[in-house]
DNA sequence: TATTTTAATTGGTTTAAACATTATACCAAT
DNA sequence: ATTGGTATAATGTTTAAACCAATTAAAATA
């Protein structure tokens, strides 16, 4: 007995981002190329133009078009990034859908595999990147949110440097994620991550000591997990029964690994 | 010198969505209810109904909403899930931003730490379900997508048996990256990937041993992915210049581990 | 009682018009 | 030569109204 499946017409506007969609994917329209206008798309699809703006509103908010008004607006094809995927990734926290315990657990588990293959990909240019972004962790800032963005370019740096765009996108997410918990914790970034705690990661990158590079993020991923799990705690207690988003219960992860 | 920001003047929709997002995550309206309807919306908040849909797609988009015509029809809010996350990898996967032996290497490294903890965490339940789901693997199949399904059903259990929602929803992910390039390639997974190559995996898993488990899923992920770039290795040659989607050059991982 | 028809509600689509934003061109003032 | 102001045109943004499509519950009929 096959089984059927359940039978959805399309909607206009969703036939016509399939067919957006696969002419930006098969390269027809190149990143910085601009799509037709709205008004030239109507004609062209036999749609009304609101059909059309469905279309591009949804291509735009999966980071596949920046839209643009006036003379020269219009949709411009991206070259797709990851922020999308870290859009999604914050939603599910926002949702109460992860934690920040199982954020610490991840971080553990992927971080000393990226320092690793870091350290088996160091060059010139990545160990300039790498001292720049640890001078700039000392830097004054003017916003804690820059501080924050900061402290965390080291762990981007090594990311790119796994050349693995996948772990390069986890690690973005990674980051989002610690720094909307920050945010929402009303937490100092200053004290909780002081400057120079990556230092002993980037010098066993440096010296492309792989196993030590691993070692160092492993024991930064414990220190700083630790202190995010502190700092939730703090808020919980400082703000009665309320979790930093709902008042849903948070998921703790089952175990703890490499401790 | 302080740092100014652009300024960008919200859309009124973006406005919207904002409003009724925030109205979701506190909880106002929870799983299964339904929003106002649209007209009773467009009086809310003053604006025309063009916007309200706009707001309202964007939340469907992300999951947040889905949205049903009829007489009982409406925007009824979901529990949200990690399906547009997955899509999110998908999308990079399809403008070619992501690679096959991108997703080998990290199911290298996340999918024997999702078995640690699997075996760590055993019940009857769950070994009920995996032996279930090593029984479906060899069932007759009404097509090559469920014969897909079925062979990645033990990898989903092990993710959720991980207790971490953001592993299970990163291996969801890698699932569903694998399945995407499997039928890019318009390859069989009855050849693929035979019935059975679980069992060892979950053997170990059964039994609680944790090393053994972490073996034998590092293991199948060598052994399967080196399977998926052979695969794809296959379908270039047989397309001539070809690849699975753009003419772009695919990435190549810097390096491998734990070989 | 079971089935069919009708009515109502909601979203989906179209059309048209007006408004807002933006880049460019041109001109005036310094 | 540089800066500021204005006009124009192109594109997106917003609104309103009308009509269509889908769905379900209620009413009517067999």
């Amino acid at each position: 007995m096959p089984r059927f499946k359940p039978v959805r017409q399309l909607r206009v506007s969703e036939a016509v981002t399939e067919q957006l969609k696969e002419s930006i994917i098969t390269g027809h329209f190149k990143p910085s190329e601009k799509l037709p206008s709205e008004r030239d798309l109507s004609e062209q699809f036999q749609v009304s133009r609101v059909a059309i703006r469905e279309a591009l509103r949804k291509l735009e908010n999966s980071g596949f078009i920046i839209i643009r008004q006036g003379v020269t607006g219009g949709a411009y094809v991206t070259n797709l990034t990851s922020e999308y995927l870290v859009s999604a990734f914050l939603d599910l926290f926002l949702a109460d859908k992860i934690s920040i315990p199982e954020l610490r657990q991840v971080r553990l588990i992927v971080e000393p595999e990226v320092a690793r293959l870091a350290a088996l990909n160091i060059t010139p240019e990545y160990a300039q990147q790498l001292k720049e972004a640890l001078d700039a962790e000392e830097l004054p800032i003017s916003s804690l949110s820059e501080d924050m963005e900061r402290k965390q370019k080291v762990h981007i740096i090594l990311a790119e440097m796994s050349g693995n765009r996948i772990l390069e996108a986890l690690v973005r997410s990674l980051m989002g994620l610690t720094r909307r918990a920050v945010e929402a914790a009303e937490a100092d970034p200053r004290f909780m991550h002081p400057p120079g705690m990556h230092r002993p990661i980037v010098e066993a990158v440096f010296a492309g000591d792989v196993e030590a590079a691993v070692t160092a993020m492993k024991n930064h991923a414990i220190e700083f997990g630790d202190t995010l799990i502190k700092m939730e705690k703090t808020y919980r207690e400082k703000n009665s029964l309320s979790p930093l988003y709902t008042t849903t219960k948070k998921k703790e992860p089952a175990n703890s690994i490499a401790q």
